[in-house]
DNA sequence: TGGCGTAATGCAAGTCGTTTGCAAAATTGC
DNA sequence: GCAATTTTGCAAACGACTTGCATTACGCCA
């Protein structure tokens, strides 16, 4: 049965705020401790594993080899700055007609995918 | 100066081979040694670096956390089976429509994208 | 063809982020 | 209040990658 935690409230409250899409699992860390609340390292780990579990939340995949999460709202996928490293999230799925097409053409029943863009944001251009 | 180096030309051959788009780098090692031949695991990673910064080859990345690499013909992207693991690759980018449509929707610069879809391979399904 | 400078290699150790073991503290249901 | 179960912090383990260093192997040129 689910007890009160006070480390896995600091996670959804430091998701829930702002518009980022890319937090490791480190950056949550020092984000609470930021806050002024305390938490170890391993205590967010196991939170985030926890909360992913349940769905609160979703982990991203920038391709650096690092856990990152972001709350887990509908789907969406994310583009990222190559030279700042900004993340935004595109509105809506590009992939839709592609599924299908992938489909036919592999054989393979598609139940997801992972789409990451790289680029150059408008203040990096 | 570049010279002969047998572990590049291990490391080549076995990327070269076939039609794995997965080779980890303890693939690649464990393929060479039971091709007869011998090579240090540090000696196959710093092959795949330098392989992959002359082009040769390229990274693969399917959010396993683990360096993948494949041989660099041109562009495509991969679909990954969730049951048995096997990894094949899209004909064609599916995507060549969607990126103006990203760029005008997040005023980002569009220079790449890394796209894996998960399923069920033909006889997993 | 012997010597020199440089690249490639193996081995061992280091790094980094993640994961686990364990005991102490906190909650819950009874 | 008490036993059972969770949550937490701390420290240690882990896995994959990365680097330092001494040794070996080339390639060039006098």
């Amino acid at each position: 049965m689910a007890r009160p935690s006070h480390v896995r409230d600091s996670v959804r409250h430091v998701l829930d705020e702002g518009e980022r899409h890319d937090w490791s699992i480190e950056d949550l860390h020092a984000a609470i401790l930021a806050s002024g609340r305390s938490a170890d390292f391993s205590s967010v780990f196991r939170a985030v594993v926890r909360l992913e579990r349940d769905g609160a939340i979703r982990r991203v995949n920038l391709g650096d080899g690092r856990l990152r999460f972001e709350a887990s709202g509908h789907h969406h996928d994310h583009i990222r700055c190559e030279s700042c490293g900004a993340v935004a999230s595109l509105p809506e799925c590009v992939l839709q007609r592609a599924e299908s097409r992938v489909e036919r053409g592999t054989g393979f029943a598609i139940t997801g995918h992972r789409l990451t863009f790289s680029g150059l944001c408008p203040s990096c251009r």
